[in-house]
DNA sequence: GACACGCTACTACACCTGTAGCATCTTCTG
DNA sequence: CAGAAGATGCTACAGGTGTAGTAGCGTGTC
């Protein structure tokens, strides 16, 4: 039901601005000028530009909009998370026959992984066997 | 410097019928009509709708187009593992901090994982691991 | 009270994507 | 050979995306 509509490059990158200011206060919000100044480093946009894709992002719901004085304050409505499971959900139907494991085995078998990253891998999976042994109410179809 | 152009949506549906086909067969071809029936069972597109894309395809070098008689054979360009890997560096450079860890994080973290990726994930980590060099006894029972 | 400055809303436009029609050319078939 | 069946190249067009300009409104400052 939480249709993600699908976020574009340019307003990922946006929403990357107002998901680290909630990472850092879990109430921030970001005018227009301050994710401008956030991104301005890699992206030359001018100001109206990231007011337009704010505005666009608002219309979709994907961003709330709060009028205050005469400036809005912009904050996410989805969290982070969310519109990662989709957009990996995408990226899997898209190029990976739709299945994790499809994904998993090209991250193993090409040279994306560093010993690091898999040292990283083994012990997060690892952590996370115990932790989903205990509550094991996992039912999925074939 | 394999700037693999993104591919669209669509896009990525002819492609992998393409890349299907050669699975079976290392020098396999597709005509538009055949891709088509490839996929019009979840697409209903119009025959020149495969065609368009096809030819765009071939326009940007992703696939050939060789002509045969008065028909058009389509062969994919470049490798589904390049194109995995480009779409899969585009996705983490946008939702996941460019890092594979941030992704194998939220793979593990989330409730994506079942139990049986989990495992798949672990073997394929450990088969990896023995092939690096090291043999490592395994004997871990979930 | 007039003005500058920032903010907003409205408008613009080119390119890409999804989707497809049409006129035409080619080839098989009787 | 003439017509059917199918392929091709052009053309089209709406909606989305990237990118931005412009005019007008609110408010702090002198």
């Amino acid at each position: 039901m939480t249709e993600t509509h699908k976020l574009s490059d340019t307003e990922w990158r946006v929403m990357n601005v107002l998901w680290d200011a909630r990472d850092a206060d879990t109430s921030a919000t970001r005018t227009a000028r301050q994710v401008l100044s956030s991104v301005e480093e890699e992206t030359a946009w001018a100001y109206t530009t990231v007011k337009t894709i704010l505005s666009r992002l608002a219309e979709k719901g994907i961003v709330t909009a709060t009028l205050e004085g005469n400036t809005t304050h912009f904050a996410p409505a989805i969290t982070r998370e969310l519109a990662r499971r989709s957009a990996l959900r995408g990226l899997l139907d898209r190029a990976f026959d739709g299945t994790v494991g499809s994904l998993i085995h090209h991250l193993v078998e090409g040279e994306k992984l560093s010993a690091r990253d898999r040292r990283e891998l083994a012990a997060l999976l690892g952590e996370d066997h115990a932790a989903a042994g205990r509550r094991r109410k996992e039912s999925r179809g074939p």
